[in-house]
RNA sequence: GGGCCCGUGGCGUAGCCUGGUGGCGCGUUCGCCUGAUAAGCGAAAGGUCCUGGGUUCGAAGCCCAGCGGGCCCA
């Protein structure tokens, strides 16, 4: 690759490419050549056609991983895609860049351990969070830029902005105004450790060993009788109000020496294994138990008084008779259902527990405690109440925090929500909208979410975030909520920025109070859910919103449709009333070798990186494109990337092989004329138009994996498998012959539209490709290739699919034959099922003769059969022996010795034949008795391929000796001009020593020899003088003595 | 426990929508070819198409159930 800037010329010169280059190092020069020349600037000037493509942003706490690469490749492919298709497309890159995983590591960081010490200096916290997260975006986006993803990485969009900030703000505020955001006491998962309310989209399950504990809570008013309850979170019975059963379900009373015990009827099995015998006295319905009351279990020991209604049987339907014993311990301040079911017994919720997990006053003698860690303590005090019947041990899939991985609770907190169950209707309809690939990522998954949506919790009582722009006052309670910061700066004056603790400004209430912030910030959900709108710096902006909005494509992970697919989807409907992207493209998770998901922890991810360094960015792009549908989750396996670098290495080697010759002769494209081109060229024409029709339909379908495994087929079946082998000898000739020509202008065709088929892959290396051939200044500035459907020529594609089939099953005959391919064939029988096979051969003989390297073609008409196979009447000796019996081995003898030609003209005609034995009698045989084959002679073999077959005959004629051993001699000529290191066009001289037998075929081809070999001397002899590079060779069983000299 | 997706020679995959000889690549073995060749090409061996039912003249494909894996949720 030179970058030299090339002068105007009318038609430039195809430069010869760089042989084995370091692609690696390749791809660095195509990446300076596009920044010197500014050449994805100008991709994308003069085109009409705005198309709108939102980044989802990674989230910008350290580097990338494979996941995230072969997201942003997929998108740089579309998106390049779109680009040749005239599209100026919008490619602003985006990041996410709030929320508690940087609050986490900062925090480490800065050896903090608890949330007061943030307290202390949150100045000092938000500025380490900011600036570790805009470290992180440097990194990451060098990353990207490596794999050669085209964005706009100088004006990313980016969440800690305060033009982003406050586009979020005017959205919370558009919620407000359609009454969609409702503060709430409700039951919410919570971190103790982040001390902060968590999403549902943030809680992550995992194993975890907890106390299982059976528990009897004593019945008011009877003697001795008991309610079985089972529990694995001792430390919510401090806040138990209630026992739930079902109302459907059967409950037994069984008398057992620990009391009467109520328990359901299908779990009477648990009472035998605890070892308790009983006896079953009475069975209720679940209904029947409602009102019953109950002594609380840490009756006396509680800081808070029991409310009215409490501590009572209610009925609920979420009771289960998997596990437990039927009747549900209620805490209705820790568990979401608790809290409704009791709701509507009049039961408030109850919620000892502080934000940090620390039972509180309320907890009463077990203040001070802390949740899950102190079970122990709770667990004893039962114990010793008598109220512990049995204490197990348990191991079941629990919620973690999502980044400390700390084990939530649910506590009862006043929270901020939108209330998106309100919108799932119209969310539903809004799905509909959206064009899903696959198809069934909006039907089905999307669906099956957005119908079971919650509402969304977005506060958080932390640090690093959007803050909730939301003021009350403190003494009349009025709320006001900011849209923009010139509304708060209006109000409170000059504030520095829209993060904490700047923001947190207090300013007069009308009403003579003053009023604050209330000290949330938002989740970060909501931060990229408004990016639509956002990363256009709308609404302070009216451009480009206007021309851009509604986001034509985005495309994430399948992991998305619970996060942005959905966040986008609500923010939407709050801005806007709809859904605010139109095409989704859902892909795929990366997954190890085994098939396991990639995670630090198993210490089996794979960096890019490595397959950067290792390969190429191109590689690693084909890769992962290639590898999979992009729905699908991508198994990596650097045995497959291998595959794809092969590929490229094939590819490569083709275009030296094009540029070398065509440089050689110093070639100048002028265009494809019909008039000298062979059928192989129109062949090859017609192939590569019907690959830009494949290829653009299968981008189109965003059918990534069908686009690269067409260019994949091509290159190696077509293109280097067959058309080169077939133009090689063409472009040996010495004078500028039409036909020499000819190949050249159709193979500068096919690779120049290769390069334009694989640029949006392959950026680079299409590029390099591209500058060799000189077809223009970048690959990347073309127009995508519209078929030239006047080139196609399906009949001729289909003689060539047949006549490949032949020269196969040709070389398939030979290796039987144990025949070289350097050595002639007589002749090529080919035997076609159907009249079209032999048209076929017929079509292209010349290619077929030279392919199969025989000297004559003789083509059969269907049915007939090679004049060469003799027929052999073969014995039916079981037939023979039930018939003749002693006499059969004489019979058989007979059969074999008889004229089977004639024979078998009997035996159709009449059924039946005589033949003579060796005592001179007669028998009369029939068709059963024989059946006849057809053998070829010894040089002779057939073999099958689709449409018919082929039959070869390897004679040794003289004619054959002569251009057998040509070959040989030239081909190991060739192998010492390499030896030797001799330039392509170098002369030599060249002295042979044969044996005498073999002097005579030489000769005769010693013209062809010299020619070949460009030989300015040859010498012939059976004891030639040598000199130069001299060795001995094997050629046809004898010893041959071959120099070459440079001349 | 629920939803979605996937299950095809040792490994990775195509085919499945629209039923009728199951292709390809890697690997293995044996050959061939070579001035695009530190390459390339061919042949051979290797398959319960996850299992079991059903529909059908016929199922890798369509339907049902189960098993295994992935992701998401509870």
């Amino acid at each position: 690759m030179s970058l030299k800037i090339n002068f105007p010329v009318s038609a430039p010169m195809v430069k010869p490419a760089q042989r084995n280059p370091d692609f690696r190092k390749l791809e660095q020069q195509i990446q300076s050549f596009w920044e010197e020349r500014g050449i994805y600037r100008r991709s994308g000037e003069g085109k009409k056609k705005t198309f709108y493509f939102l980044d989802g942003p990674p989230y910008a706490s350290g580097s990338i991983h494979l996941g995230t690469a072969w997201n942003k490749i997929i998108k740089d492919a579309v998106l390049r895609y779109l680009s040749m298709r005239g599209y100026r497309v919008h490619r602003m890159p985006g990041w996410d860049c709030h929320g508690l995983p940087i609050e986490v590591k900062v925090e480490k960081e800065m050896g903090i351990r608890d949330k007061r010490e943030i307290e202390g200096n949150v100045e000092a916290f938000v500025e380490a969070c900011r600036r570790w997260a805009l470290r992180h975006v440097d990194i990451m986006t060098r990353q990207f830029r490596r794999l050669g993803v085209w964005m706009d990485w100088e004006e990313p969009y980016m969440t800690l902005r305060d033009e982003y900030i406050e586009s979020a703000w005017w959205t919370i505020k558009r919620a407000h105004e359609k009454g969609l955001l409702t503060r709430d006491l409700r039951v919410v998962t919570w971190c103790p450790r982040c001390e902060t309310a968590l999403a549902d989209a943030e809680v992550e399950y995992g194993e975890r060993t907890d106390p299982s504990i059976y528990l009897r809570f004593r019945v008011r008013g009877r003697e001795d009788e008991y309610l079985l309850v089972w529990t694995t979170t001792p430390w919510t019975l401090i806040a138990n109000l209630a026992v739930a059963v079902h109302p459907e379900f059967e409950y037994a009373r069984v008398r057992t020496p620990l009391g009467v015990l109520v328990v359901a009827r299908e779990q009477l099995g648990l009472l035998e294994r605890l070892g308790i015998e009983g006896e079953v006295v009475e069975v209720l319905t679940g209904r029947e138990l409602e009102g019953l009351e109950y002594l609380h279990p840490l009756e006396g020991d509680l800081g808070y008084e029991l409310p009215e209604n409490s501590c009572r049987v209610i009925l609920a339907d979420f009771v289960t008779l998997g596990e437990g014993t039927g009747l549900v311990h209620c805490a209705p301040g820790h568990g979401p259902e608790d809290f409704e079911v009791a709701k509507r017994y009049g039961i408030p919720a109850i919620c000892p527990v502080d934000e940090r997990g620390r039972f509180t006053e309320q907890a009463g003698k077990f203040a001070g405690l802390r949740v899950k860690k102190d079970d122990a303590r709770i667990i004893e005090e039962l114990e010793s109440r008598g109220v512990l019947v049995r204490a197990e041990k348990i191991t079941h899939r629990y919620g973690h925090c999502w980044r400390c991985k700390s084990p939530i609770i649910y506590r009862a907190t006043e929270q901020w929500f939108i209330t998106v169950s309100h919108l799932r209707d119209r969310m539903l309809e809004e799905v509909e909208r959206v064009e899903w690939v696959p198809e069934w990522a909006g039907s089905s998954r999307f669906r099956e979410w957005v119908a079971g949506a919650k509402d969304w919790t977005i506060s958080r009582q932390r640090y690093w975030g959007i803050p909730l722009p939301v003021w009350l006052c403190d003494s009349c309670g009025d709320m006001e909520v900011m849209g923009s910061k010139a509304e708060l700066e209006q109000r409170a004056g000059r504030v520095r920025e829209l993060h904490r603790p700047y923001v947190d400004v207090a300013y007069p209430c009308e009403c003579g109070g003053e009023k604050r912030r209330v000290e949330d910030v938002l989740d970060v959900w909501f931060d990229s859910g408004v990016a639509p709108w956002a990363s256009l710096g709308y609404p302070a902006r009216e451009e480009p919103f206007r021309t851009l909005y509604p986001v034509d494509f985005i495309t994430e992970g399948h992991d998305q449709t619970r996060g942005w697919f959905y966040s986008l989807l609500g923010c939407g409907l709050i801005a806007f009333d709809e859904v605010p992207y139109r095409k989704v493209l859902m892909h795929g998770f990366t997954l190890d070798e085994r098939g396991e998901k990639m995670s630090k922890s198993r210490g089996n991810v794979i960096e890019p990186e490595e397959v950067v360094n290792a390969f190429c960015a191109d590689v690693l792009r084909f890769y992962v494109l290639w590898a999979n549908k992009p729905w699908e989750d991508l198994r990596f396996s650097w045995s497959e990337v291998r595959v794809v670098a092969k590929m490229f290495n094939i590819l490569w080697n083709a275009h030296v092989f094009a540029t070398t010759y065509m440089s050689l002769d110093s070639f100048a494209p002028k265009g494809v004329r019909g008039e000298s081109l062979k059928p192989e060229d129109r062949w090859m024409l017609s192939r590569v138009n019907s690959l830009v029709r494949r290829v653009g339909e299968a981008f189109e379908r965003l059918e990534l994996h069908r686009a690269t495994r067409e260019l994949q087929e091509f290159i190696l079946e077509d293109l280097s498998r067959w058309y080169i082998p077939l133009v090689r000898p063409r472009t040996w000739y010495e004078e500028e012959s039409p036909e020499k020509l000819a190949a050249y202008e159709v193979l500068h065709r096919t690779l120049q539209t290769l390069a334009k088929l694989l640029a949006p892959v392959a950026p680079h290396l299409s590029e390099a490709m591209y500058q060799d051939l000189e077809c223009g200044e970048s690959v990347h500035l073309e127009s995508f290739p519209e078929a030239e459907e006047e080139w196609v020529d399906e009949r001729l594609e289909a003689q060539m699919r047949m006549v490949r089939g032949m020269v196969d099953a040709c070389l398939a005959a030979r290796q039987r034959l144990g025949v070289k391919r350097r050595w002639p064939l007589v002749k090529l029988v080919v035997l076609p099922e159907r009249e079209e096979v032999g048209e076929a051969a017929e079509a292209l003989e010349e290619l077929l003769l030279s392919q199969c390297n025989a000297l004559e073609l003789e083509v059969l008409s269907p049915g007939e059969e090679v004049r060469e196979a003799e027929i052999v009447a073969v014995p039916e000796m079981g037939a023979i022996g039930r018939e003749f019996r002693k006499q059969a081995p004489e019979v058989a003898r007979a059969l074999e010795e008889a004229d089977a030609e004639a024979l078998s003209r009997e035996m159709e005609s009449r059924g039946w034949a005589e033949v003579q034995l060796g005592d001179g009698s007669r028998v009369r045989v029939r068709r059963e008795h024989v059946r006849f084959e057809r053998r070829l002679p010894e040089s002779m073999a057939c073999e099958e391929f689709e449409g018919g077959r082929v039959c070869i005959d390897a004679r040794r004629t003289e004619r054959v000796m002569e251009l057998g051993l040509a070959r040989e001699v030239v081909r190991r000529v060739q192998e010492m001009r390499k030896e030797l290191e001799l330039e392509v066009d170098a002369y030599i001289t060249t002295r042979i020593s044969a044996p005498s037998e073999q002097l005579p075929y030489l000769r005769a081809q010693q013209e062809y020899i010299a020619r070949e070999t460009r030989s300015r001397e040859l010498v012939i002899a059976e004891e030639a003088q040598h000199f130069g590079h001299v060795r001995e060779w094997s050629i046809d069983g004898s010893r041959v003595v071959i120099s070459v000299a440079e001349a």
